[in-house]
DNA sequence: CGGAAGTAAGTGATTAATCACTTACTTTTC
DNA sequence: GAAAAGTAAGTGATTAATCACTTACTTCCG
């Protein structure tokens, strides 16, 4: 990592930029990391972030792709080799919780994205991610109700608003407790109580 | 409130500092709050605040401060007032839904002390009222199941955790929408999930 | 050699905090 | 009771630090 090669491609030194950023925000607040933080950790002069980003803001909005491309992939991924709705939706969760245990900057990132006042690059991205989520899950839930695994009675906007809240609080519990590794540990109660939420009486 | 008088005792003042920050934070990313900002909107010179707190930090530990008593005061109340530990659940429930309908900065705020990388004492108070808000919910979960209301399976410590992300699920909804008043709305439907996870099979 | 990649040394803008000083009000003293 | 003394609250100007971003130049490599 600290002796990188002196010129790198730029598709690449673009790719370790993004994963650079992702690493600090695991580290410290996303929206108080500098140019020069990255450029520091990357062995590489502040200036040289802007040949290949033509602003911060262009680096948010590759960082956020960044995370919407591997986390929706993989999600699909988890999804798709479940036998039934409900356990695509376990599936889906373990996949999400190992993805933010790996990257623990990433749901910090999100948040700070989407209460920014001004309408950024990034914040659109967020949103674009969380979106698609959401219909991912609506859709599964659906199939689950049909299937007969979920019940009829579930709001399945207000169950997939609670599947993301259900992330969320383990974030938040692991920021409290400032272990990153809670998270995992605490998953799969989390899920247990999830499943209680929306599955049918059997 | 657009002519304040000119000399104000300094409680006062203070009180008003911090409600200005509030307010501020529902418009805005907390971070980006300038000290010139909260002046401006309070009719003083950026100096003067000063005069009442030491630093900035000093304000952040206030409105912390003000948020913990505010909240758990409130909250409180509201369960002591119930009939049982469900109920109490409830009108936990909807009680916090209520305040941060009313300051919906106060959620952006917490998050944004909670991962701060240095130890601040604004993070501090955070802590302390997110823990003592654990303690009540474990509290009355723990009164359910000796009650009969909530399933004895349940992990307690989860379910305390999911109450909170029960509700951090809904600030993400509003602030996906960009309506902070689409949270009261949505509320009925998350506790009736949440009830759901953690009720007794009658 | 020539273009891509990198750097050193700047820039203007913004920020929290400080400074010397004024204003408005209260307390003391004769 | 009013002038003098004291004080809390407020101001405009300034400061040092930090930030994203730019410019002019150098180094690397096919």
């Amino acid at each position: 990592m600290q002796t990188t090669a002196r010129h790198l491609p730029a598709e690449e030194r673009r790719a370790a930029t993004v994963e650079t950023v992702v690493a600090l925000a695991a580290e410290q607040n996303p929206g108080d990391i500098t140019t020069a933080a990255i450029a520091e950790r990357m062995n590489l002069s502040q200036a040289a972030i802007f040949r290949h980003f033509p602003s911060k803001d262009a680096i948010w909005q590759a960082v956020m792709e960044w995370v919407a491309e591997r986390l929706l992939a993989r999600i699909d991924r988890a999804a798709a080799d479940a036998a039934s709705p409900l356990a695509a939706l376990e599936a889906m969760f373990a996949t999400h919780i190992e993805f933010v245990a790996a990257h623990p900057g990433v749901p910090r990132m999100m948040f700070g994205e989407l209460q920014r006042a001004e309408d950024t690059a990034g914040k659109r991205m967020a949103r674009t991610l969380l979106a698609r989520y959401g219909e991912r899950l609506t859709l599964l839930i659906d199939a689950g109700k049909t299937n007969g695994e979920i019940a009829a009675a579930v709001d399945a906007a207000a169950a997939a608003a609670l599947f993301v809240g259900t992330i969320q609080g383990l974030v938040m519990q692991s920021l409290l407790s400032g272990d990153a590794r809670s998270i995992r540990t605490a998953a799969p109660g989390a899920f247990a109580l999830y499943r209680r939420a929306i599955a049918a009486t059997s």
